[in-house]
DNA sequence: CTTATTATTTAGATCGTTCTAAATCCGTAA
DNA sequence: TTACGGATTTAGAACGATCTAAATAATAAG
């Protein structure tokens, strides 16, 4: 039932030509004449000849295969990420090895050599907590070219797409100054990332800026639970805010959720205001004002940054950061006289 | 800068040995001798070997890759599903390609050659509507194992690893009987795919089952915004349902909004269900009741569908059903006398 | 000390493509 | 006619692994 796979040494002896001729007919050389071009494409076809990209690559060293690793599956921040370099690539004709390194060092090593034992041409990487910062530089040793994306470690050596949650950050603080808040919380993860010391940076330099007051800062797990049960230490805060900022939507959500069981009606009794603008965002009640970061977008700009690299291996280093824009809904509606 | 590539060649030579018995090391063959082996070991990780699985393919007809079409990224259920399947494979030491078919049948063809260039072992598809049944035929003369999940088109010719709306839908209904409902309605996509008559048809027969009554089918677009504003026509129906069944969670959050502009309260004056219970279904207000698919588990399941097709080819085929959950929350807290 | 057996090791062909360098073809100028 | 240059085409050696079949080493038996 299993047919043999059709060679170039065979379409070749149908069209009367040389193996040579039929490769460079398949890659669009212009070197061959326009009839035999015609000739053997019609074999092509007629033999349904596929081309084998792996054993092309054993000769000219390039699979058209980049990795992709992403620290995380479920979390849709990454799924709209990978989704924007899927669709990158793809329109290059390019393919993607996707993994998941669940922010576990020993699996992103593990993936890295998988990856370069398939010959990927180039790896995007959102790299783990705690990589560590020499990774570049042995990435480099190796001839594996490397785009980071969103997270970063080592020191500005390699290309880089991320959001920018300081600008993020400060939107959001500037829209609910605007409304007259002065008293503003920041409602953070208790995990110490990198993620969150950005965002905290962001938000006292943001507060920093403007007439109104960091209220106190609440630890929360990364859950909507947490958020929930983090509700009353907001509202037990000393500086008794009128608004909190969140670390992310999820941690928004569950936030909104706790309030409205302690009786606070969040946007109207209180602000909330997330980060990311995940699709969520508008399913909460109220929908949730909410910082976009356009992961998506990040995702494709790696994947152009990545692909230029591929073409100009020598290029000086690029980063590309995608400005963040504020979605105003209606958890943050009410303005403070 | 960079390094040439170390070969079997290159290990064999300084370790003193044929490049064939390095080759049974690094496969970890029981055939070589113990000292051959630490020894040979010891020079493969001095030199930093890395085993070129590409080249080995082009030998041995075993890529250990393996490509998945989703028709989509950005749903989070479909994310879920290629969590499991990578989660899985990657156990098994496999790579995933990883393409989204954006549901375009141009596209999922166009993804499929690509696959094939790259001599993956074998294909986890969830076919996009309006897929041609014979696929799966020409995929097994093609020699590419297939597996489809989620979706199937072709009569039973190919392992399928699914969820099973039917009953999840039964759940759904059964729940809402016991709570004294008796007019139900459905909130259906305006979309004629399969999905939709799949869970259509669940509702009648679920229906069918009970003394309640089918208040009637609204239609929307598939986004809150189309749900919500359906939320009219759903008070409006004849039937006068006290609960409404929706096709999936996030018409389930439009239409909870929906309703509340309408000034009724989601959980307290009118239940709501949703299916597939996304994270964000414990993140609306109130946290919806909603069917649990397990779409990891699924993907796991084709996960391992694939890995067992791949080792015995000849099997018989078999499908892997997930049973679905009921996960009751808030939205469906009311009981009707 | 042979010889039979089993355990290891290996040379060399092979997978399907692309590269290099050289061969052939063709029209034109001398 | 002969030679020359550009346009096409091609033979044959890579690429890095694995397979086959056979060679060699080690062990046991007679």
């Amino acid at each position: 039932m299993k047919q043999r796979k059709v060679t170039l040494g065979e379409v070749a002896q149908v069209a009367g030509v040389s193996r040579a001729t039929v490769s460079l007919v398949v890659r669009k050389s212009p070197l061959v004449a326009d009839h035999t071009r015609q000739k053997v494409e019609r074999v092509l076809a007629d033999l349904d000849y596929v081309h084998d990209i792996g054993a092309a690559r054993l000769r000219n060293n390039s699979s058209r295969t980049i990795g992709v690793i992403v620290p995380n599956l479920v979390n849709s921040f990454f799924t709209e990420f990978l989704s924007g370099v899927e669709q990158m690539m793809s329109e290059d004709d390019r393919v993607v090895l996707l993994a998941n390194s669940d922010d576990d060092l020993t699996r992103q090593s593990q993936i890295l050599q998988r990856f370069r034992g398939h010959g990927v041409d180039g790896v995007i990487l959102c790299p783990a907590e705690g990589t560590d910062p020499q990774l570049p530089m042995r990435m480099r040793q190796w001839g594996l070219p490397l785009v980071q994306s969103l997270r970063e470690v080592g020191d500005n050596v390699t290309d880089y797409a991320g959001a920018d949650y300081i600008k993020g950050v400060q939107l959001a603080v500037g829209h609910l100054v605007e409304h007259g808040h002065r008293q503003i919380a920041f409602l953070s993860v208790s995990a110490r990332t990198s993620a969150r010391v950005e965002r905290l940076e962001g938000f006292s330099r943001a507060i920093a800026g403007t007439e109104a007051q960091n209220a106190g800062i609440v630890e929360a797990e990364l859950s909507w639970e947490g958020a929930a049960q983090s509700a009353a230490k907001v509202l037990a805060l000393r500086g008794t805010p009128s608004a909190v900022l969140c670390f992310n939507d999820v941690l928004a959500a569950g936030l909104m959720l706790g309030l409205r069981r302690a009786g606070r009606e969040p946007g109207r009794d209180i602000a909330v205001v997330g980060l990311d603008d995940l699709p969520l965002a508008e399913l909460t009640f109220p929908p949730m004002t909410s910082v976009a970061m356009c992961p998506e977008r990040i995702g494709a700009a790696a994947a152009r940054l990545l692909a230029r690299r591929l073409e100009s291996p020598d290029a000086p280093v690029e980063r590309s950061v995608v400005a963040p824009s504020l979605m105003i809904r209606e958890s943050s509606n009410l303005s403070v006289s």
